[in-house]
DNA sequence: GTCGTCATGTAACGTGTTACATGATTTC
DNA sequence: GAAATCATGTAACACGTTACATGACGAC
């Protein structure tokens, strides 16, 4: 069998690229800078940086705080920016796509037009939050100390969700446009297939 | 625990709404109609389509026929109907963002500018290619004979695929130009961020 | 003769989420 | 007094893919 790569190693080798963290901090950072496109939760993370440290790919040293628990912090190694460099320049794999509101809408003859509106309505509204996160996410790039070439990658990822986010709110507007006239039109909603 | 709905049951029997079929096609027609944003494998059809008969919610009748092999026709129940009306009346989960060319990207700087514009070149090409078997979906769509509203949902699912292509390219576009400049002013590459 | 299609199914495995477990501190 | 934050970790479980297993037929 030939398992397909294990992505998170990569996200969190590559999160440790720019400095040491803890499992806790990735998982932060991971929600504020690349929640656009990737996501991982703690219960993925922590098994991963305990593996990646019994491959020596990592090396932990715990610090203690007071009033607060022990923070173990990562810190990526020579071999481990080797394996990560190695998978950074394989080809992207394709995405999965799993689109439930577009197979929802498919199935749209199952439901009254009506129903099919409300779905798109409620993409809609959940688009526009993002395109307000998206603002959001703008601002903490021009904020962060990093350097002309991290930010000029930062903000091309940002840049994509844009893109998409845009894409999809213009294709919603499309959308309720066309089943609103399809339902204005009765002799086409009455012609059946087989006539 | 509360185990997210499993998606590919309604699928299944979303496809089943349209007519009887068995695995086989059924994989097929996810294929034909809607890859463009959903997927299944056989090691999962299979699987649901037992459990599904076993729950009553399809039936089955299977098919001999000379020189090949037997098939077994499923067709979803009166039941099977309501949970799937109930599924679908439901508010669509959100997407599940994990695309790895922008994971590449926004870890560019691990990598030299050319290597990154290798990587868009690359998720361009694959772009380019759906774009024209958008085309053939779009001329199987046409050329089938399903009602005016089955037509009307399936045009509209593939046209937001359409529109998210266009968005794509249109960022690798961009995202290349970008990238372009930025390794084409030397004064900005060599300044750091804590200059 | 090899490959693709038709056709079903199981086994192995990896991926990923959520709940549980623990517990102090800070904020409302 | 409740909830969020800090912080780590495990267990249970669902999701999903690929490989394996079987076998006939037709095309090149």
């Amino acid at each position: 069998m030939m398992p397909r790569v294990n992505r998170t190693r990569f996200a969190v080798l590559g999160m440790l690229m720019s400095g040491p963290r803890s499992g806790y901090d990735l998982k932060k950072d991971f929600e504020e800078q690349i929640s656009n496109f990737w996501s991982e939760s703690l219960g993925q993370i922590y098994p991963t940086l305990y593996r990646l440290k019994e491959e020596k790919l990592v090396t932990v040293t715990v610090k203690r705080q007071q009033g607060r628990p022990e923070r173990k912090v990562y810190r990526i190694t020579k071999r481990g920016e080797e394996v990560f460099r190695e998978w950074l320049a394989l080809p992207a794999e394709p995405i999965r796509w799993r689109n439930e509101l577009l197979l929802k809408v498919f199935f749209g003859s199952a439901m009254q037009p009506t129903d099919v509106l409300r779905h798109i309505e409620q993409f809609q509204t959940s688009e526009l939050e993002t395109q307000s996160l998206y603002q959001h996410f703008a601002n903490e790039i021009e904020s962060r100390d990093v350097s002309p070439e991290r930010r000029l990658y930062w903000r091309l990822a940002l840049s994509s969700g844009r893109h998409i986010n845009q894409a999809r709110l213009d294709w919603c507007r499309e959308a309720t446009d066309e089943i609103r006239r399809f339902t204005a039109e009765p002799e086409r909603n009455r012609k059946k297939s087989h006539e």
